[in-house]
DNA sequence: TTGTACGCGTTATCAC
DNA sequence: GTGATAACGCGTACAA
């Protein structure tokens, strides 16, 4: 058999393994894909030689096609260069592999128009699930998201958003209130009796959440809550309402509550390029327990949240068929009190 | 006319929209996707508002089989969580964002067979690029995934390494010699003579690039390195090795370089943790200029590598025909002196 | 057990 | 300009 036709071209397709095996189409597909095992061995062997030598890996877009369904789960993050969000997406990864399942991730940058079209562009791919980990369900930009959503859902896709859930999604709630109420009641206990929180914009929920939260555990202990200062969730926004702060004068022994860790740790700097000191002079405590409160000194007082895990829990949410969010326990939020919240003497 | 049957159980179909616009597939086609426009107003408008009215969008999957090539780009990092792959692949991100691809990413957790699998599993959606950014291309796994490469490769696809590139592989080269040289050089400068390494295992390029480089620096302005720690690229390695050094006795005003800034976080934290000082004490630096490394005090001192750039240039690696590797200018490093590493007196 | 043939949603090559 | 129709790579009744 003289070999004068040229090799395929592309990748090794199924029909070619099949040909190199000599074997039907049916069979090979049997053999590599199909699940119920009824396939000779020397059939089988012959098929796996030839896929082996072939380098064969099957189409994913074809058997996505004819199989209708995908073994893909999109996420979409604020930003995948903030560790919280780096974090999330580990859990998710690690959960999508676990299952087989390959993880297409976008970038909002928090913007909501942004958010839409990426939603409207991640759904061409007919994904299992959508993870949203950081979006607004309310306000003026939610409703284009909510249209996206409902096409979605709607035609069998599962979505999933991180804190509030609107109705038809599945959400992975976190006990914000609770945990900041735990933080503010734990500083009052300290000593602290003056706080000032730096949040974000009026209407995101998980700000709001962890206002209210903080707000009830600290005044409950005896302490008042001085002023909200309104940024973003970025470090920045934390630097620039420090430098704030602090030009409006902040008394010695006043608790700074950033809405996130990474909030926090912009409002510590701005704090030390200031000249004053973290801690003994003013104290700043944070929410999420990212790595870098641990590295830094003195330490960041915060409330773990178990981002990882998190980001397991939301890819099992996707995934699961007959997913109970009441079955859930509730992931367990943990105060921990670290350096830059010294007992006030 | 009777509503009888049922809605399109799945997502709306190009087929549906054709119905319902009352045209042909092909017409729909042209509207929806081709890009020749040569279609009457009027059935343009027809089609776009049947589309519209069903929430159409094109399945990307049907589309890649159709079109013989997709429009997706994979990513494998050894960790999402690390700043470090998270800054790169907010870079991949934004640039395949430009480039109206999608990403997925994969986490090989510094697995080699992980990796290897994982390639295999994302060659099966015949992505038109896979960035690797943390792979070894020597060793005795190496073997294994050079294989996928070339399987991939062979078949059109484009691969990009960061760092050393293997042949037939694009590479996005980082002057890590240089960069730790300049650094090395910087410190000798400073006052410093006697230096101590946290590296990674022997035969990781990047490591024994910046080894080398930040030896011949150093002891070109006249220090000596005082020993080599091999360790890993993270921060609990980073952590370990610090202790063991500190065990076995560290010199005031040595100066300790982490490969990594993450592992020289962990060394500094290692440091700190022993109730020695950083910087007075022992001097620290590390290389790559993460964003945690400015929050921390004092600052740690380190070569800023433009990492979201890095990744920008990755994805252009991927998706660009005629990419020139000689044509990218290399990417600026440049050394950062920060608290860790005040002047010797 | 194995093979044939049709369908999945889309693009592209044709005629009209 | 527009509309059939044959691919694309695969799964899967159905028939053999």
């Amino acid at each position: 058999m003289s070999e004068t036709y040229a090799p395929p071209r592309g990748a090794a397709t199924l029909h070619d393994v099949a040909r190199e095996a000599g074997v039907s189409l049916a069979t090979a597909s049997r053999v590599l894909n199909g699940s119920t095992r009824k396939v000779a061995e020397s059939y089988r062997d012959r098929v796996e030689a030839a896929a082996e030598k072939l380098g064969y890996t099957a189409n994913l877009s074809a058997q996505a096609i004819a199989r209708g369904t995908s073994a893909i789960v999109a996420l979409l993050v604020a930003d995948i260069a903030d560790p919280y969000f780096g974090q999330l997406a580990s859990g998710v990864a690690r959960g999508a592999d676990e299952a087989g399942l390959i993880v297409t991730i976008a970038i909002t940058e928090r913007d909501p128009q942004r958010e839409v079209r990426l939603v409207r562009a991640l759904r061409g791919q007919r994904p299992r699930g959508l993870i949203l980990a950081a979006s607004r369900t309310e306000g003026p930009d939610a409703a284009g998201l909510k249209a996206e959503l409902d096409a979605f859902s709607g035609t069998g896709g599962r979505v999933v958003m991180l804190g509030t859930g609107a109705d038809g999604v599945r959400s992975i709630g976190l006990d914000n209130h609770g945990g900041a109420a735990q933080l503010g009641a734990e500083l009052a206990a300290l000593g602290y009796r003056d706080a000032v929180i730096v949040a974000a914009a009026e209407g995101i929920r998980t700000s709001d959440d962890r206002i209210a939260g903080f707000t009830q555990g600290f005044t409950g202990g005896g302490g008042s809550i001085r002023g909200i200062r309104r940024g973003g969730f970025t470090r920045d926004a934390g630097y620039a309402a420090g430098q704030e702060l602090l030009a409006e004068g902040l008394d010695a022994g006043t608790v700074v509550f950033g809405i996130s860790d990474v909030v926090a740790i912009g409002v510590m700097s701005a704090i030390r390029d200031a000249g004053r000191e973290i801690g003994t002079d003013i104290a700043v405590a944070g929410f999420d327990d990212i790595a870098t409160g641990r590295d830094i000194r003195p330490g960041l007082t915060t409330v773990r949240v178990p981002l990882e895990e998190l980001g397991f829990q939301a890819l099992t949410a996707a995934v699961t068929a007959d997913w109970d969010a009441a079955a859930e326990p509730p992931l367990p939020l943990e105060v921990i009190v670290r350096g830059s919240t010294p007992p006030r003497a």
